[in-house]
DNA sequence: TGTACATCAGTGAACGCGCGTTCACTGATGTAC
DNA sequence: TGTACATCAGTGAACGCGCGTTCACTGATGTAC
């Protein structure tokens, strides 16, 4: 088992599962290669058998993140009630609370602005990705078009789940996804009244 | 000078601005007491008269810096015109690109979300007063009338500058901002057309 | 007003600790004969 | 098929370093007499 090719890929899987995972959780700057580690059931040492540093590892971890999130998007009912969809689940209290298995744009956005080249690559492919699969929703003839909207839509929810994890009074915190998730969804309705 | 009252104020005041700057530049885990310390002119040792800890530091900083930017709001032109210059500086590139000197919001938000009580509040008290602030000058009859509204317009633009920060193609990253300034606008629009 | 003392902002070295990274080693596996 | 060897994923201790925090000390100042 120990030197098959799948063996290393299913082990990399893990660390990289682990690594997106406690990022989201306390932050890049605030989980340490061990922490990752052994989370994923193995010691530090073998960590540069998989990744060349930290840095590589942010890259890759940011990669495997938006992807998963993608996939996600694709298994929504189809057309504009995914959207709905995923609007609502974006702006629950539920992936609020649960940073760790929420969506990483949220969790991390602004240590990714201070990252690597190689960090903000993959970011930047991820969430072209992401919004280019949510926009053939909006507008199946014409996936671009739906760009702009989806691009300022996307940006305010995860603004929302931001400040609402930032506030101290619940209530409020609560209040913000509310108002959030009825502007999203105003913003992304084709016909607006 | 040494012993006075205005000296020690001062000398805090220094402190704050200084942790404020670094924790916009770095992150607050990025950022060390000593890099701040030295950054005010002063050795590590003296921050312990000032502050109890580095999280006492982070709540207080965190009220400073929302403070500061609210009372920049304030010197801003009465009614619409002022909105409307806020919303453009905030989504500049001028801004975007000056971390230091931008918004503490866009700069910090999902690590405040990671923070202990304290900061929190600070955080929470220091951005309702901002909003407050902005929603007087849309509603000055009724001013948490535009709570709503100003909310979701300040959750975008700080996530549009947030995504912009976080791109590596500096073509989409600009893009972002002026989709952002478009929809921010067409938001605050007490008339939508 | 002049002197003696107490205060305390600031110094700079030191503390234990966890960080990212390196390295000599192990031992189960795939490969060659 | 059976044996000898090379590979390399994983171990665990160690590296220098910077972190947040502590502390004995300094010396300019405010205060008391």
């Amino acid at each position: 088992m120990r030197h098959t090719r799948e063996h290393k890929d299913a082990t990399r899987q893990r660390i990289l599962e682990s690594a997106g995972r406690l990022f989201k959780e306390s932050g890049i700057d605030g989980t340490g290669i061990a922490a990752i580690m052994t989370d994923a059931g193995l010691t530090n040492g073998a960590f540069y058998k998989h990744f060349s540093s930290k840095g590589d590892l942010v890259a890759h971890a940011l990669a495997a993140q938006l992807d998963s999130q993608q996939q996600a998007v694709d298994t929504l009912p189809p057309g504009r009630s995914g959207i709905e969809e995923f609007v609502r689940y974006y702006l629950s209290t539920e992936q609020r609370d649960d940073r760790a298995h929420g969506c990483p744009s949220a969790a991390l956005l602004d240590e990714i602005g201070r990252c690597s080249t190689d960090a903000k690559r993959s970011y930047t492919d991820g969430l072209t990705t992401l919004l280019d699969a949510l926009g053939a929703r909006l507008s199946p003839t014409d996936p671009t078009a739906a760009r702009p909207l989806v691009l300022t839509a996307f940006a305010m929810m995860a603004g929302a789940v931001q400040i609402s994890r930032a506030l101290a009074d619940p209530v409020l915190a609560d209040e913000v996804l509310r108002r959030a998730a009825a502007e999203a969804l105003n913003l992304l309705n084709p016909s607006p009244k």
